[in-house]
DNA sequence: TTAGTTAGGAAGGGGTCCTGACCAAAGATT
DNA sequence: AATCTTTGGTCAGGACCCCTTCCTAACTAA
């Protein structure tokens, strides 16, 4: 997964560039493998064992990497392994929303050394939610003391878009979350010298779903949320697509057909439908308490039908329908290789067939459909996988502390 | 404009990879401003003056580069200027549709030097355009002769998508042209040298529209076409999205609400709903024939209400309306800083206020809606663009002829 | 005429990668 | 047990690329 480079960075050819080149593959490969000799390295990536070795000693000198054990059981010269050192450095990831602050602070291979969470501030203020934030991030770094090196990249995740340009976390006009009013990049600036990365939740589910879960094997796919809200992650040719403005994937605001659009009536139209599909007297503007109850009323509805209620299991075929049309429209603009179906709502098994079959009906060239595998861990392991591609890539542009 | 490079190709560092960024640096400032002096190109790229000296040397070794003038007027040593050489290569680009087959031969600058075109073969059998195919290019490469140097890219335009993978065209089940089922790399296989690229109309529409057109400022941007047909490219941080079938932009199928999917009903929401919204009898299956048929239709609309005739005045802002609508999907979908009106009834200057009105009315973040300025002859340029790109980047990593 | 300025070149240094030879040690073979 | 083979790692040498520094030629400005 990459995160678009700015074209304006271009790379100057220099003997330094190459030798940072060099540096990165052989570090992603022992990332690759751990365990590794030289030798497989250098057999592995095609560079000669010589250049090998030499970016070998220069990564051990700057605390990367460190010998682990001996390779024995075949004939010939003893290898020795090379791993990641474990105190290359960790990362750290946020999920903020509004049922509560979640962190995860995690080595080089994104194996979690600590986790913590904070239920939401009382009063539900955005100055009060931001002290909460501080609080967990710099808990975080002290305990991580420096057993673990030093802190490469805090990711943190946002239930609003994002500035793509800007990193700055859009405010919802009709839904204003205390947490969606808050900047952490200058809520976190002073607490942390790493890199601050934002990024919306929806975006960052589909992010894990490619490293961990149920895309790990395509490069172009979409990850549809339908929870209280929904949304839209969208990975294409295994580049997150944010948008001009960070708002692609709001499919919230397509028009399907049981809810059309027309004046003054369209904004919404496919989160109106699904919404008022489940309960026609809602609609979609329950505030922030009414979203727990509106995935609680999705839910005795899927139960009303699995014991067989004829009404139920029209609402919800229909739902399906809803929500195959909307995944149609995405296959005919950007045309994934795989659909996957997250949130509370879209994970529900009974659902997945009437949206098979919808999209079956409606898109050109249909896809895979999916449920996705992580359940709500995704947001937190997204994050972490944002904050880890930044580390490893950093890694070798920026000797670590021993050189310096 | 990128297209991408498949993961698999991962450069090797080295010193030859050293040297080919260079040179692409180099060869790429020239092109940008020519004439140029060495000591310019140092100034303008970082890369030292001596470095620069190297690589203008190899390439004009190469045959690349020429010596072009004197720089005088300035105080100090006369420099001397350097230009491409008009023997570098050249490349060509063919429009193959339904209408007719059209050329065109271009240098490295895209300064065309020969165009030419046939009409369809008759009778429209694949094997015969297929024929007039080879023909034209044939005669293009035989008239090109070696004043320009060898064919360094061929680019073909078709009115279906293309797989992405393999670069074959896709049979559409409904519209069988003869044009659509010839695979311009097997037709032309044997008669060039040079890579052979196939893309989609609407696409390389797209991607002249970003090198000479309205989007000549922005990365990210959707080129919606609306004629007989209709399609939408897409660029999205500077990378054309081909869908992983390369069915993206295929817009037709989006569902509206004047055109509600339905059983059976659904395919072809959105163009069934603009055909049938000109010419309510005739709906979008017309067969080949029938294509200008659709145009005139709307154009004799477009007439009627520029005369003030209330009941094609109210066609007309519904159609705006309709395609308001599927803009407004795209945009949520993927967010483009900026959509672009093309094809002989999405350029009619009656629709453009509607259309801006519904996506303003139904869009989560409208974009600025314009149009395409330039014309029919889009698709040429954009075969011409993408074969250039090509011819560009292949220059140096394979030196040319006059270093083998 | 003289001083300042500029494009290009030459020399030398530092760095990076590669090839091929070499070495030491372990397992395999006899 | 002795020898052979294999193998990871190092060493030496060479090719190549880029950079800094200095130099020169040629032009303009005064």
């Amino acid at each position: 997964m990459e995160i678009r480079k700015g074209p304006g960075l271009r790379a100057l050819p220099s003997m330094t560039l190459l030798r940072e080149l060099t540096d990165q593959i052989v570090l992603d490969t022992v990332f690759e493998q751990t365990p590794v000799t030289r030798a497989e390295i250098a057999q592995h990536t095609g560079i000669s064992k010589t250049t090998v070795s030499e970016s070998a000693r220069r990564l051990e000198a700057a605390g990367l990497l460190l010998p682990a054990g001996e390779q024995r059981g075949r004939q010939g010269r003893v290898g020795t392994y090379y791993q990641v050192a474990p105190t290359a450095g960790y990362v750290v990831a946020v999920d903020l929303n509004p049922t509560r602050i979640r962190l995860c602070a995690a080595d080089l291979f994104g194996h979690p050394f600590q986790q913590s969470a904070l239920p939401p501030a009382q009063p539900r203020e955005p100055a009060r939610v931001a002290e909460r934030l501080r609080e967990l991030v710099a808990d975080a770094v002290t305990e991580a003391g420096s057993d673990h090196g030093r802190l490469l990249a805090v990711a943190v995740s946002v239930a609003n878009p994002v500035d793509p340009a800007t990193s700055r976390v859009i405010p919802l006009a009709d839904t204003p979350y205390p947490e969606g009013l808050i900047q952490p990049q200058e809520t976190l600036a002073d607490l942390v010298e790493a890199p601050i990365l934002v990024e919306n939740d929806v975006n960052l589910a589909a992010v894990a779903e490619r490293w961990h879960g149920a895309a790990r094997t395509t490069d172009s796919f979409a990850y549809v949320y339908i929870g209280a809200g929904m949304g839209m992650g969208l990975v294409v040719g295994d580049q997150l697509i944010r948008g001009a403005r960070g708002v692609a994937g709001e499919i919230g605001y397509l028009s399907v057909s049981s809810q059309p659009a027309g004046p003054g009536l369209g904004r919404h139209g496919f989160a109106r439908a699904v919404a008022g599909g489940f309960h026609p007297e809602r609609g979609q503007d329950g505030g922030q308490d009414g979203d727990q109850v509106a995935v609680d009323v999705a839910r005795q509805v899927f139960d009303r039908a699995a014991r067989g209620e004829a009404e139920a299991q029209a609402v919800v075929e229909r739902e399906g329908r809803t929500i195959g049309e909307a995944i149609a429209a995405v296959c005919a603009v950007i045309d994934p290789e795989v659909v996957l179906l997250g949130g509370p709502i879209g994970l529900h098994p009974a659902l997945l067939e009437p949206v098979r079959a919808a999209v079956r009906d409606l898109a050109p060239l249909p896809p895979a459909i999916e449920v996705g595998t992580l359940g709500d861990t995704a947001v937190l392991h997204g994050a972490l996988a944002l904050a880890l591609r930044r580390a490893r890539t950093d890694l070798c542009a920026r000797p670590g502390p021993a050189s310096r």
